[in-house]
DNA sequence: TGTAATGTTTACCAATCGGTCAAATTATCG
DNA sequence: CGATAATTTGACCGATTGGTAAACATTACA
């Protein structure tokens, strides 16, 4: 009579949680490459090393599985916005934040496509989580930057945008990975490449924030 | 005896054209949204208004499918930066690519996903194309911006990396549209959020891109 | 140690998958 | 018209899909 997680006890045994983080794992590694749909459970099984029943024993639904996986990396997804601090410097702030996003990309690009994965469907299994938390927690920062261009401490600019674009230039380093070392080649696709769009990225938005005491008409 | 395609006439029929029309339009549907994997004939069939054989017989499989929209939607995706002009002046050429870029995840969010769904994937479809024809390109534009850097007309910067900021940022309107409009809100999700955009990349492109008389350490 | 709870697997199921086939239907053109 | 080629479809195929049932194996613990 086995019960699935979190049995009779309440508490989770030490077997149930390494086997759903060895599932989890191998769901990244697959979700992240081929989206819900184009992924099966045979595919995450394989990968994690047990059977599909067995895993079906620790998620009850291929769908359960992607809604633990996104659960437990939205957070660490999130952290580095969360870091972001109107106390601080501007320019600092921003530098280290872009730092960071593209270190993440660097190092977790799995939970980058993950993301990327969702959205290009649609959203369909973290609308709620977009609509909820994750603009809560934009709008708080979009505050905070807001407050920057009106102290005159950076360019007035729409901040909503510039999280975007920070977002966006640095999650492709993980999402484009092939199209950015193809078009770099084999000489310049090394590990540096992260090195040269920090250098890149920090230089445009730094310099692009920059108050503009003497405006020039286009 | 019928012959799928390119007859014995050699010449295609009005009902060929028509129909692969119809159905490569339901593919883009299709494939945009769920990628190649989790993309099924029969969705595309029902799309399309036809019976799966009838797709069949056009196009021999799925993959055939996929290549010919791929092939079709490619030159047009990248007329942008064939626009690009060494000749013309560097602000209003990044300033027109941009705009472009933005009309073109404006009004083609789906070519933009079918090439987003197709990277994340590991490009097993593009692969050759991303190499040849798109690093000659990229290869070629980068020399321009480099030429233009040296002359002083732009900031020094990594114009390949460049060309990438402006790729990220332009298609992130379409690939995570459903990201930018639950963040915005109903409020500023509207029509317009284009037209922000827009001022704000260029604005921060221009002004990252303006050469320092004065560079200041960090 | 015994035994009950937990964990794992083999065999299987109905639904869906990509794709085929042959028959039926429609367009083309002398 | 008639006939030939082009188009369309319903029925079907083997493989794969998400998921289940039940037997079997292992662990935890009194």
């Amino acid at each position: 009579m086995a019960i699935p997680r979190a049995a009779k006890t309440q508490r989770r045994t030490r077997i149930q949680e390494e086997k759903e983080e060895q599932i989890l794992e191998a769901a990244l590694d697959v979700f992240s490459v081929s989206g819900f749909r184009g992924s099966t459970i045979d595919q995450i099984a394989e990968v994690a090393g047990m059977s599909k029943p067995n895993l079906l024993y620790y998620f009850r639904t291929k769908e359960a599985m992607h809604r633990a996986l996104i659960d437990r990396v939205l957070d660490t997804w999130l952290e580095p916005l969360r870091a972001f601090d109107a106390e601080g410097n501007p320019e600092s702030e921003i530098r280290s934040y872009i730092r960071r996003k593209l270190e993440m990309a660097r190092d977790f690009p799995r939970e980058s496509r993950l993301f990327a994965n969702e959205m290009l469907q649609g959203a369909p299994h973290v609308e709620d989580e977009l609509k909820g938390p994750l603009k809560e927690l934009v709008d708080e920062k979009a505050e905070v930057i807001r407050a920057w261009a009106k102290a005159g401490k950076i360019a007035k600019c729409d901040p909503y945008h510039l999280i975007f674009s920070i977002w966006s230039t640095t999650q492709h380093y993980a999402d484009f990975d092939v199209q950015v070392r193809a078009v770099l080649g084999q000489e310049h696709a090394g590990a540096g490449r992260f090195e040269d769009a920090a250098r890149f990225l920090e230089q445009l938005f730094i310099d692009g924030l920059k108050v503009k005491s003497m405006p020039n008409a286009s």
